[in-house]
DNA sequence: AATGAACTTGACACTGTGTCAATTGACATG
DNA sequence: CATGTCAATTGACACAGTGTCAAGTTCATT
């Protein structure tokens, strides 16, 4: 709310989430951005200086947009450590699909652009701090497995909720949002919980 | 065996995929391989259409020369299906580092290459088929947990053992091989098999 | 000596990113 | 009203990497 924005940044965010959402994805270019923002290739150069800070930009944009924060924040209110994990998958997992398209364009991009990379890891360590919270509420309720330290076992809690993973059983293996929610929320339990 | 193929061409093939084994992995462009197996880059062409052709090749090659098949094969002498998905998990979880390097070249490609997709997921369907083979080993014995369907149950073992999950947890997190392979067997175990 | 296959050399087209310089148009402010 | 500024446009261009093409070389076989 505390800025605007220069309207013709928002309009090539909107034009890049756009694209890349809807479309088959891999052949999104800087010009293609350009004119469903309906403004010239150079244009878009004035507002970002490369592609991998735009698709950053995109990603910041979608996540406020998108409001992620609130919606992780939610899981945070559970009373208990296993109504905590069951929340925090079920937020996170739901909010994959709404940002998928931009964020498999920065997957791609972070193999070959440090700034990318970097932009995903920070992006992903909000991810995993939900994630380290979830395991210590757990923790704190003595109802976690301690067949994997805490350590580990954020870090299994995180890779289950993954992207990739869910690309893969959504995608790949045509698994629908409902199946692929129900599905990693028991793992996860079965995995961290013990039966108390 | 049977062919010793043109020299040339494994040449070209063993320098790819030592570059893309070795290296940081990205920068690996058409003129490196064609000077790492000190050829010109044309005479690369002669050999691969393109680079696609040439990445899928160097998986099959891969393959071969590191006898995946033989290794997972071993897994199938299992008497018990619970010793079956141990032993597959160590199988595959354990190949995963050989082919790594190529396997992530032709990840990135198979994002705009359709052809290198197809590769891909022709060489995963064979993972698939030992995980097939590892879940119904276990419902053979009345050791699977119906918490999900047998296909559930093989995507899911699919999941965990995908190479993204592997690249994330030694790479990103940078867990020991060993650990690597424990947890994943836990995780396996714990979600698919039920105390007997 | 002639043929043909494998390879080399060098040039070039194409795509996509990123840069640069000159220009336009709007608008605010003196 | 004139001026300066800012955003955007236009068009040209450098650069990297892939893939193509044509002409020439090397060498084994016959």
């Amino acid at each position: 709310m505390s800025r605007e924005e220069s309207t013709t940044r928002t309009k090539i965010l909107k034009a890049t989430c756009k694209l890349l959402s809807a479309g088959d994805g891999q052949g999104v270019r800087m010009a293609d951005i350009a004119k469903a923002a309906k403004i010239s290739r150079q244009a878009v150069y004035l507002h970002f200086p490369n592609r991998a800070e735009l698709l950053v930009a995109a990603t910041r944009y979608l996540d406020q947009v998108k409001g992620v924060d609130q919606r992780l924040e939610a899981s945070r209110k559970a009373r208990n450590g296993l109504v905590r994990l069951d929340a925090f998958v079920e937020a996170w997992g739901n909010y994959i699909p709404e940002i998928y398209g931009v964020a498999r364009a920065l997957m791609a991009m972070k193999d070959s652009d440090p700034e990318a990379r970097a932009a995903w890891n920070d992006r992903m360590e909000a991810v995993r701090e939900g994630c380290a919270a979830a395991v210590d509420a757990l923790e704190r309720d003595r109802r976690l497995t301690h067949v994997h330290s805490r350590d580990e076992s954020i870090d299994i809690l995180w890779m289950l909720l993954s992207i990739r993973n869910w690309e893969h059983l959504i995608h790949d293996r045509g698994w629908s949002q409902q199946d692929y929610i129900d599905s990693i929320r028991e793992i996860a339990r079965r995995v961290l919980v013990r039966s108390g």
